[in-house]
DNA sequence: AGATGATAAATTGTATGCAAATTTTCTAAC
DNA sequence: GTTAGAAAATTTGCATACAATTTATCATCT
């Protein structure tokens, strides 16, 4: 699975002749991937000799990645004990949701004085595609529409930092993700509710009520991730 | 100026052994300071060979270090021309501005769900100490107060996460600061006004009015630095 | 047998070295 | 005098090397 590229951000960002997408910046994005896609467990150490050799660099470069993935908190770097893979605390997890549901509730607030009306269109069109997928009961694509429209709200907030921060935080907890592919059917309609409403405050360009409905929609997701799964869970 | 040290955070995020502060990460920050101070101007080229020498270490740690600023976005990182501080465009601190206004937005929100009374009472005190300030018109007391409260209520919403990224933004920001550590004076009395709003809601636990206020509020502090400077501004 | 301590192997953190690229300096032409 | 071009000198990016520390192995003792 790959980004979206970033397409008009970028080519804006770029002055003439800097911000070239250095060939170097390549072993920080296959390791960040490699932890991300689960291939190292939590709390295993992270085999320095070996992924040189599977990445075909020294050391020099891959230590250089593994600070920056140390600060991004992905993994941890204990003194002369190397790296570990950072294990996740409920905590953790809990502030993750947090912040998603801040970046996404901020984005919100933003794209509300921004999104152009075509952009709400296009909105609005994989929102009842996805309510397709909903009645259907089709989770897999249900959740990539849900994932998409998220994505393009925030896009639509027309800042560059909050995007970059949101897929850096969606990116880590794309592992919890894996084993939270699955929702309990009345959540599901909750979840479809609040999209009807994100979507009529988005119509209505109601940044303050998008950033509410925003944050609580996350939250919900959260209390959702956490409660123990009952017995009415779809899939 | 000198952070608080991130007290009971820390303590409760340093397990048994781990999380033990390097002593390599010293040179991270220093020269993230270096930077931050203001000792390079945008643009500049950072001399690798003259920081080694001042630093007194060799060339891949601070490479090492360099990377992670690069990931933080306080330098640039050119292929084969080596790195650069960061010039800021006026989009640039909008976006930043934007995104303190989310933070402390969403901080609120969370703090009012989490906050201690005793907490209230000490930001209540910070307030009146700073209400104060402002009737003397003592301005440099009145915005170290200010940031004061503004940190009080990110530590409260008991997100390290958010704390983390907070402080990280506001000291890419400083340099910023510095030039902008001006006020009109009408200004000053909305400003004023806005915060016993904030207090108002804390006190209420109104994490909803609490977010809607603190986002105006730092969008209109966002205002204030874009505006140009008329006649009446004090100092 | 299980625990304890010593030795060996592996791993980490940092320094140094070298080829490729860039920047600077110097020279020569217009 | 200014500009274009070539050679020298830095500078960058990466690989390797080496001391210090940690981890693993193994022999010894209770």
């Amino acid at each position: 699975m790959e980004y979206a590229p970033p397409q008009a951000a970028t080519i804006l960002n770029a002055k003439i002749d800097e911000e070239v997408e250095s060939l170097h910046d390549g072993i920080l994005s296959k390791l960040r991937d490699f932890i991300v896609e689960g291939h190292l467990r939590p709390g295993d150490r992270v085999p320095e000799r070996q992924l040189c050799e599977s990445l075909g660099v020294s050391r020099t470069p891959l230590r250089e990645a593994l600070k920056v993935l140390a600060a991004e908190g992905l993994i941890e770097l204990l003194p002369n004990r190397g790296a570990r893979i950072r294990e996740f605390t409920p905590d953790d997890v809990r502030e993750f949701f947090e912040m998603l549901a801040g970046m996404e509730s901020t984005a919100g607030r933003l794209a509300c004085e921004r999104i152009t009306e075509a952009a709400i269109g296009e909105i609005e069109a994989l929102h009842y595609q996805m309510y397709g997928h909903y009645m259907r009961r089709e989770l897999p694509e249900y959740f990539r529409l849900n994932q998409l429209i998220h994505e393009r709200i925030v896009a639509a907030a027309g800042n560059h930092a909050l995007e970059t921060y949101y897929h850096g935080l969606t990116a880590r907890m794309r592992r919890l993700r894996y084993s939270a592919n699955t929702i309990k059917r009345d959540r599901w309609g909750q979840a479809m509710r609040e999209h009807e409403q994100i979507l009529d405050a988005l119509r209505r360009r109601d940044g303050r009520e998008l950033a509410e409905i925003l944050h609580e929609h996350l939250i919900h997701k959260w209390n959702a991730t956490c409660e123990p799964l009952g017995t009415s869970e779809v899939e």
